[in-house]
DNA sequence: TTGTACGCGTTATCAG
DNA sequence: CTGATAACGCGTACAA
């Protein structure tokens, strides 16, 4: 059907111009004939002519795309969908693109066999990658490869990295608790290997200790049927739970279902409080009290980072986190606002 | 600092060898004595050396990048990432694309001037392209510059498209409602000029018909807020609703909320049904009867089809959808599953 | 204003 | 097994 696309090559012939004319008229018109213009506009029409973005990017020398390279938070990759973080990313690296001409592209990597994947990866990078929930080994090896890199969230030492104050949100969150009044706190963490989380549960366990509260800890993997179950669990052992500090809003979201479940009410009997400050947060009922983390500020930050050429190794950009209160945790009664 | 990217060149200067030899090196290695490939490779770690994917893929005449174009839901852009959408077809997208070479590139537009970015992209789009929430002319505008462009959800005529059976789910949750013994049951709607949501308003008036109940309908453009605050004004209207089904899970979670606040039980005094099936669905509180959209398959189907090489002006492939019966709306006491 | 000729970095072809 | 050399499609000095 189709023999091949056409050329600018194609096109001069059609107009009856050379190759030099045709591509001055296509890229900005300056020194052109109206004569010209005319018929090669005319002769890109009619040819359907689309200029290879290849030869383009390989006679101007520049590298145009930014890898946002993500490890599946969800163990099936078809689950991804459900994580309300990705768009929020997505969203704040392409708005330090807007008015670039560079251009985003995501990859998303099975937890498993992520090696040859994160090397290949690191090969085709170009102007550089945003790396997101990758473990701090993989983290390393793709710095070794490429240096053009920015974690989002803390990892290796050596990995330029965006981070949040983690551990003074939990520690927020915790304290807030407390100021309602709370005294029996339960925390449902995240997983082990994942340094966010590892932060929280510091932040959490400074606050319990300096107001000398009970360690009450269940762990979730930051998902929701695991926030759900761990806190379950944990009402089954200790009836007298006053408040759930989850370690994100999934988890929050899933400890408010359990809550319910077992006859307790949110907030009245129960406060709890999340981390985040995604979608779900607000989509929940009641509206959740939760650490709001700037994803998408520190996504755009990280962009703007590579666009400008990369950073050093230990380079570190920190944001602060706010608690932001909501139904499920608050003083008075300001409830079902919209 | 650096003086300029290493080329293959480079690595062959300093191995000692031509640039066909390194050139196969590195490619697969095939038909090179070991001597030659210890040396190029000891090159390659020395220079650091890359390959130039621009370059690669000129001489490969390879086209490797699908475009994922948004137009954004939110009018803000930085509050896209509330979005639960987008991520599922990402995820997808991204799973069709598995073991492929081909790579995903995510555009978002800006909802107002987006006439001049939809010429920009259809230039530069070189696999293909999947449009997401574009509206009609645009998409119009879009296949006229790039027949290699599949639209997710129903849209102009002319342009291929992944739909689902809309009116075919929203009769289904309507239905329902009616079999649980809801007799005045409100909608709210999504936006005036999106396809899927005139579809799903043709399902409900259906249903509504058929069945003989009173039309009780309001508009909530698919964001939370709006749908709110139209359940909010639908309750005060006609304070004997017992159901709402809404045309989006977001809508849905902003029906309970305002349910909740006006002193309303969900599901005991009024039963509600989303749209979607997204994350939002299974972490409200209580878990939501929704209609399951099968996004990712969809965005996976469209995906495969433009690798294929594209599809033919009008084509069209329809994917089924389930309705997923939750606490919200169910019929015995299933309740609190997690 | 226009055309000629070369370079961008890589891979494939074809002798050797 | 290796090395010249010719594409790949486009932008742009430089010369006319």
């Amino acid at each position: 059907m189709q023999d091949r696309r056409p050329t600018i090559e194609d096109v001069a012939r059609v107009a009856g111009v050379s190759r030099a004319t045709a591509s001055r008229v296509i890229n900005n018109g300056r020194g052109t004939s109206a004569e010209a213009r005319s018929r090669v506009h005319q002769a890109v029409d009619r040819l359907g002519y689309r200029p290879n973005p290849a030869a383009r990017m390989l006679a101007l020398g520049r590298t145009d795309v930014i890898d946002l390279v993500a490890v599946g938070f969800e163990t099936d990759s078809a689950r991804f969908g459900t994580n309300p973080y990705l768009s929020r990313v997505v969203a704040g690296a392409l708005a330090a693109l807007a008015g670039t001409d560079t251009h985003l592209r995501v990859r998303l990597l099975a937890e498993g066999a992520a090696h040859r994947s994160i090397d290949e990866i690191a090969r085709t990078t170009t102007q550089g990658a945003i790396l997101v929930n990758v473990p701090p080994p993989l983290a390393t090896r793709f710095h070794d490869r490429c240096e053009r890199v920015v974690s989002l969230g803390a990892t290796a030492d050596r990995v330029p990295a965006v981070e949040a104050r983690n551990a003074q949100g939990a520690h927020a969150a915790v304290t807030h608790l407390h100021d309602l009044g709370r005294r029996r706190i339960a925390a449902v963490h995240g997983p082990a290997g994942n340094t966010c989380a590892a932060s929280r549960r510091v932040g959490h366990l400074d606050a319990i200790r300096a107001t000398g509260l009970p360690d009450i800890t269940g762990d979730g993997q930051f998902r929701r049927e695991a926030g759900y179950r761990a806190t379950a669990r944990l009402i089954a052992t200790r009836p007298d739970i006053d408040a759930v500090f989850a370690a994100s809003d999934l988890m929050a979201a899933g400890a408010i279902q359990a809550l319910t479940a077992a006859g307790r009410r949110v907030p009245d009997d129960v406060s709890v409080v999340g981390f985040d400050d995604s979608v779900i947060a607000t989509a929940v009922n009641p509206p959740m009290t939760t650490v709001r983390l700037p994803v998408e500020e520190m996504a755009a930050a990280a962009t703007r980072t590579l666009l400008d050429g990369g950073a050093a190794a230990r380079w570190r950009l920190v944001f602060p986190v706010d608690l932001v209160v909501r139904a499920s945790a608050a003083g008075a009664a300001p409830a079902g606002t919209t």
